[in-house]
DNA sequence: CGTGTGACGCGAG
DNA sequence: CCTCGCGCCACAC
């Protein structure tokens, strides 16, 4: 046959990239972080870190939104789009900010996905 | 089907 | 350690 389009390698071919974000988001426990860079590349598109931030901007309600951060352990909301909520979610799950305002992603990080 | 867009990442300075 | 600049890529129009 003749795919017009990129198929990624795996068992969830069928399902947009957005969805797949999801679903691996949705891996992640209470208290822990993973970065949208780390959700690409795990997806198999190390360069799309940006759409896996995209997809967390219209994301379903079950999505744990507030554990994706950037691979310098900040918060990459404005205060004006809802910095300030991820931060108190995240500290209601036991997460730690230092003065910078930054997680300590060797504690916190979750490499389960 | 070309173009714009963004909750990023990373190398340089 | 910090800032600046450019590449990336799925998706909506």
């Amino acid at each position: 046959m003749k795919p017009k389009r990129r198929v990624p390698a795996d068992s969830s071919e069928s399902l947009t990239f957005f969805a797949r974000v999801y679903a691996l988001v949705r891996k992640t426990p209470r208290g822990r972080v993973v970065t949208y860079g780390q959700v690409a590349r795990a997806l198999g598109a190390p360069g799309a870190a940006r759409t896996v931030g995209w997809a967390m901007r219209v994301c379903p309600d079950q999505v744990p939104w507030h554990r994706v951060v950037n691979a310098r352990g900040e918060i990459s909301l404005r205060p004006a789009t809802g910095y300030h909520e991820q931060r108190v979610r995240l500290k209601a799950e036991g997460v730690r900010f230092d003065r910078a305002g930054r997680i300590d992603l060797n504690k916190y990080g979750f490499g389960g996905i």
